[in-house]
DNA sequence: TGGCAAACGGAACGCTGTTCCGTATCGTTC
DNA sequence: GAACGATACGGAACAGCGTTCCGTTTGCCA
């Protein structure tokens, strides 16, 4: 853990070049090999990709949801971080919640055996699983609690559920007859509470 | 008439007595090894419990999808059976909607892996989609109608989508933190239209 | 320049599904 | 009941995958 370099860079002595420069090279290769095979694309292929040995990719990133996580970084920590932003700029909780839970379902059908991935309950994907929750269960609980204390929403459904439940919806997103989108959409209206009799004080 | 063969038996010439034992056998072999390791359970694993060699499975059962659609058979047609019976047993077309989806989802539920199967683009559970679609669209469709038809749920959703994302909803049944059962109800509740001018939007 | 720790490459292993063919068994016929 | 052809069986063999391991190469620093 915590041995992420290129910042602090305290007591770690500074990684040789030519494995900060396969790091990236491997990055690049298996960001393309995902798009074209999915994340599950086999090792050799993004090592071929990247011109390296299967061995180096271990060494950089133990399991496939490293690598993974690694790759889509930087896109869950913008979804993470659109949260307080849409809580403040809209005109419900509710409103908010919906328009993140879009962000995110929008990043997962784009990425093709990602939702799976996600849900699955193979050891590798253990890590990827711990990260995605790290990141998105708070974000979405803000919301979800916001839209909660607004009497929005029936008040017994979790982040961790949320976030599974439409993780879930979203795979097979790509196939011809199914909309992940509107399963989405109408997952999200059945959490609506509707205001009658014990409404919000 | 008098046809010993319990299949059809016209212009085949009935199989030797050892094949339909070993036929047998297999079901419950398979059977048993889905309850222990989930319906991926290894071949091999399959073929020691019955007590023959990987071979003859694949005689009986070409591919993996059709050895699961033969243990589960009377399940699923009970199940598509029940949905006439619900419309005309329930006060009124959502309610016996949502019942005819809770013994789906019961069904799907205690099948360890087999909501993720049926959802994987794997082309050996092509026959297994095949076969959940053409027993379980229909029964869906009649419901999904009469509900529609009376006004209760919105009209834009079809019965391949709402079954996808209702077994969507049951990947990962079975963990902690996860209630499939209650993501289910609420996804059924988004599918209402309430009959006030202005829907939840 | 020498030396060594770090990093690399890819052969090798184990576990999958799947195929294939020599062998065994069944059922029929004489 | 013996013989024979068709049917079915068993499991070795192959291919594709993830993962490990170790002999070799390479970068870095003294």
């Amino acid at each position: 853990m915590a041995d992420i370099d290129s910042e602090s860079g305290r007591s770690t002595p500074r990684k040789r070049a030519d494995a900060r420069r396969n790091e990236a090279t491997l990055l690049d290769a298996a960001a393309s090999a995902f798009v074209a095979s999915g994340v599950d694309a086999p090792v050799r292929d993004i090592a071929a990709r990247a011109g390296v040995g299967v061995g180096t990719i271990y060494r950089h990133f133990p399991t496939r949801a490293d690598l993974i996580v690694a790759v889509y970084r930087h896109q869950v920590e913008a979804c993470a971080e659109a949260g307080p932003t849409l809580l403040a700029d809209s005109s419900t909780p509710h409103a908010a919640l919906a328009q993140w839970i879009n962000l995110f379902v929008d990043f997962l059908v784009t990425k093709h055996g990602l939702a799976e991935a996600l849900q699955s309950d193979n050891a590798a994907f253990e890590t990827l699983h711990a990260y995605f929750l790290d990141r998105l269960v708070p974000a979405c609980a803000q919301l979800l609690d916001a839209a909660a204390a607004a009497g929005e929403i029936r008040p017994d459904v979790t982040a961790f559920e949320l976030l599974r439940g439409v993780g879930n919806l979203c795979i097979g997103a790509g196939e011809p007859r199914y909309d992940a989108r509107r399963m989405v959409e109408i997952l999200v209206a059945g959490l609506r509470q509707h205001p009658q009799g014990t409404g919000p004080r």
